[in-house]
DNA sequence: CCGTTCATCTGGTATATACCAGTATCAGGA
DNA sequence: TCCTGATACTGGTATATACCAGATGAACGG
């Protein structure tokens, strides 16, 4: 049915190498040179099958090749679309990453997906240097650019510090409520960052494959006289986002590590 | 031949959802027993077929599900195997992720890949605050735990700040080297964090496919009167590590992202 | 005008098969 | 002893097919 050299030939002329490498670089050099822009939509595995004569999974994992690039978004049974630009997240700048992204081009929209009022497990506590079980203000967070997901974000509270907390309008940004109605300015963090499999509700949200990895970012938020009142985790979609910082080396962490 | 309810069940009893995360489930949980503990082999996807009486390509996907999680690795064609635990890359610390990881119980290992005396180009030379076309020692190391891959690191100097610097020996901390033989001590560093596809020599090196994502980490790192002499760029296994930070909010920052 | 229905897109899951290309091991020969 | 080659693994790429399930928009009916 197919007119090709062989089963698996390569190496014949121009183009070698997978052939499904082969259609994501055709396809990856159509959005460097602009004939698809942001948010276009790519072809779907079947007609890229019929266009380039292959089967429809050679054409998927083209597709699938550019997804984990981050170059190409998949939005369920939708289509494949054409991934904006990075986000920068300053984790130095804690003043708000909310104001910033609003000050700049970016439209950030928060939806607030889950408040509560809970208490501090073993871990939560500790990070808080509160007693465990104490009480806590809960609140999950779902951050949109023009209506494409980013990043989830889960916050923690000491409650006894923030009567009311929960009451406010939090599609807004906290740290501006913290520094407002509660007099209180974040001022250091301790922040870890890693990379791992999206757990299934994170892939609801964030309109992706369970099979997809993120970028968890946690953080541990101390106010002028070094006292944690705030505990949060966000999990970004990995292709949306970068993160800077400007770190200061203190060499008393040495141990640490 | 096979005695499935249908095609497509599910719903029927205990496990739900996909075949395929039905397997990668009761892997995980093998895993998280005990049952298979740090680079211990996996079931081979044709083994895994067999065992659960699925077809090659659902036991491939649990598998691969396994990978993207970070839990199991995959070195090209001799098997999938149990991931060791992260490491945790302090990058406040800038006093030798070398010094305190070998203090550590970590053994790490450094290949020198390749060095080059080149020149900067606009960008390279913007970041190090140098005129174009300055001179820069070049280095690129792999870095490895147990005979297993990490990270690539690859750094540019400015030449003329530290000569013969290639000549050393560079498998051991070069923040060492700057410090004891060059008078020059990392304070602050500018560092950007973001996940991206891997390129096919990168994915060489650290023996993974090229189909999978790493985490990029560049800084550029001053001495104690603020001024750059390192630009370094390190490129992760994704599932290997985590990046932690001590941040200090800067206000003035706040325009900038 | 609005809501329902339905055909037709999309990707998601799954099977079966085939052959390619590295890796590892072990038997046999120089 | 050491090298060579056969062999039996491993995953990698590819085809062909089938059906499921969510998204979408157009046609239809109240």
């Amino acid at each position: 049915m197919l007119d090709r050299r062989s089963k698996q030939d390569g190496k014949v002329g121009s183009s070698v190498g997978p052939r499904f490498l082969q259609i994501a670089n055709e396809i990856r050099d159509q959005i460097h040179r602009g004939d698809l822009t942001v948010h276009d939509i790519l072809p779907s595995e079947r007609s890229l099958s019929e266009q380039y004569g292959v089967s429809r999974m050679t054409g998927r994992r083209a597709l699938e090749a550019l997804e984990t690039e981050g170059l190409v978004y998949n939005a369920d049974r939708r289509g494949r679309f054409v991934s904006p630009k990075r986000l920068n997240y300053n984790v130095s700048n804690m003043v708000s990453f909310v104001t910033t992204a609003q000050a700049s081009e970016v439209d950030l929209e928060i939806e607030v997906v889950e408040t509560a009022e809970s208490f501090a497990d073993t871990r939560l506590a500790s990070l808080l240097e509160q007693p465990e079980g104490c009480g806590v203000f809960e609140y999950t967070r779902l951050f949109h650019s023009g209506k494409h997901p980013i990043f989830i974000e889960t916050e923690y509270l000491i409650a006894e510090r923030f009567p009311g907390f929960l009451n406010r309008n939090l599609r807004q940004s906290t740290t501006q409520i913290l520094e407002k109605s509660y007099n209180t300015l974040a001022n250091t963090g301790d922040i870890v960052i890693r990379m791992r499999g999206v757990q299934a509700f994170e892939a609801q949200l964030l309109n992706i494959a369970s099979s997809h990895t993120v970028i968890e970012l946690e953080q541990v938020i101390r106010d002028d006289k070094g006292t944690p009142f705030c505990f949060g985790r966000q999990v970004w979609r990995g292709e949306m986002a970068e993160f800077s910082a400007h770190a200061i080396v203190s060499r008393q962490d040495q141990g640490k590590a």
